[in-house]
DNA sequence: TCTGGGGTCCTAGGACCC
DNA sequence: TCTGGGGTCCTAGGACCC
């Protein structure tokens, strides 16, 4: 073989948002920094990210700040500075780009999938760690696969700053005892549904006949679960422009609210903000979901398709016309708003249908 | 312990048409 | 009068990801 083997690697940042806070505040290193919400532990948040020291105490991504902060009590507890993080993940990412002969598709602040051709992949992941380590002082995983799927599975196994492979070679042999809540595309809910058909493991379910679960998941994704239980899937990085399908806004409230001239209140500040972005990108509005969450936990949608406008009070009128569909009586906690624009014709060709990033 | 904010895609069921 | 089968569009809801 005169051509070189092609590649997937996925680079996978190194606790991000809490290496990025060290960084301009040099003191925190060492000591368990905890970064989410407003950095209130007293308001309704979640983590974004903790770093390891403060992982130590078993605090992780998506746990309510208040139970944080409990667990650690000398926690440095910052708030999420979303502009900060996007600068310097385009600086990560503009490194991945320089890198000779890369495709480099963007998942994420944190992650991205690198397509390249090589007869060592990890040599390359090295010279990949210590191009992103030289330029922006973070520290990066890297998994190493022969689809995006086995790639994306494999970076856990060598956090942190570390290297693994995963191909069709040992993919059963590394993932096959384990529940099919790692794959990434399987969550709790799958998992437990799953495991009412007598699959519990990566194994069970790569052994599954895909035409066995369509009753259950429906025709697409059935044959997609056993898919993903086999490591299987696409093996090219797509590093094609990302064109929005909609944008949205959400707020919790840190009382909820019962009065119905407050919810529409609440309705005319997000149709502003999520405007904002819609007229970013000179694009039309075609439709408008309206998200709910009751207390204490039930969300409720309502969604219509509106007639293409770029006029801000045509899409406040249609919005509150969604309010009047609630329930007057109900406690409302979370109030979202998402405007759906149109896809450019050449976007939508071509355009794979997947779930969860890619 | 009590659950943010920003996204993507799939499925089911009803309305409507031929 | 009651009925078929196929198709599309829309709404609501569910699940997943970072």
């Amino acid at each position: 073989m005169t051509e070189t083997t092609p590649w997937v690697l996925h680079v996978d940042l190194d606790q991000f948002i809490a290496a990025v806070e060290v960084l301009r505040r040099p003191e925190l290193m060492g000591k368990p920094v905890i970064v989410g919400g407003r950095g209130d532990p007293s308001e309704r948040a979640v983590v974004s990210t903790a770093s390891y020291e403060a992982r130590a105490f078993g605090v992780g991504s998506g746990m309510p700040l208040r139970i944080a902060a409990r667990k650690v009590p000398d926690a440095v507890i910052l708030p999420v500075d979303a502009a900060h993080y996007t600068a310097a993940s385009d600086e990560v990412m503009a490194t991945l780009r320089a890198q000779p002969g890369t495709t480099v598709q963007v998942l994420g602040w944190d992650e991205a999938f690198v397509g390249v051709r090589t007869d060592d992949p990890e040599h390359y992941a090295r010279d990949l760690q210590r191009a992103v380590l030289d330029r922006t002082a973070l520290h990066c995983s890297v998994g190493i696969g022969d689809t995006l799927l086995r790639a994306k599975n494999a970076t856990g196994f060598g956090k942190p700053r570390g290297v693994f492979r995963l191909t069709a070679d040992n993919w059963l042999e590394v993932m096959g005892e384990r529940p099919t809540v790692d794959l990434w595309g399987v969550g709790t809910k799958i998992s437990r549904r799953l495991a009412g058909h007598g699959i519990s493991t990566v194994a069970e379910l790569a052994a599954t006949d895909p035409a066995s679960l369509v009753e259950e998941f429906g025709p697409k994704m059935g044959p997609w679960y056993v898919t993903l239980g086999r490591g299987e899937g696409t093996s090219v990085v797509d590093d094609t422009p990302w064109v929005a399908r909609g944008h949205s806004r959400e707020t919790t409230f840190q009382q909820n609210l019962t009065d119905p001239e407050q919810v529409r209140d609440a309705v005319r500040d997000l149709v502003a903000r999520v405007l904002e972005d819609v007229a970013a990108e000179g694009r039309p509005v075609i439709g408008l979901t309206l998200k709910v969450r009751f207390a204490p936990f039930v969300t409720k949608t309502f969604a219509r398709k509106i007639p293409e406008t770029s006029d801000p009070d045509t899409v406040l009128a249609r919005a509150l016309e969604l309010v009047d569909k609630l329930d007057p009586e109900k406690q409302i906690r979370l109030l979202g708003l998402r405007a759906e624009m149109p896809m450019p014709e050449d976007a939508r060709e071509g355009h794979t249908p997947t779930r969860g990033g890619w």
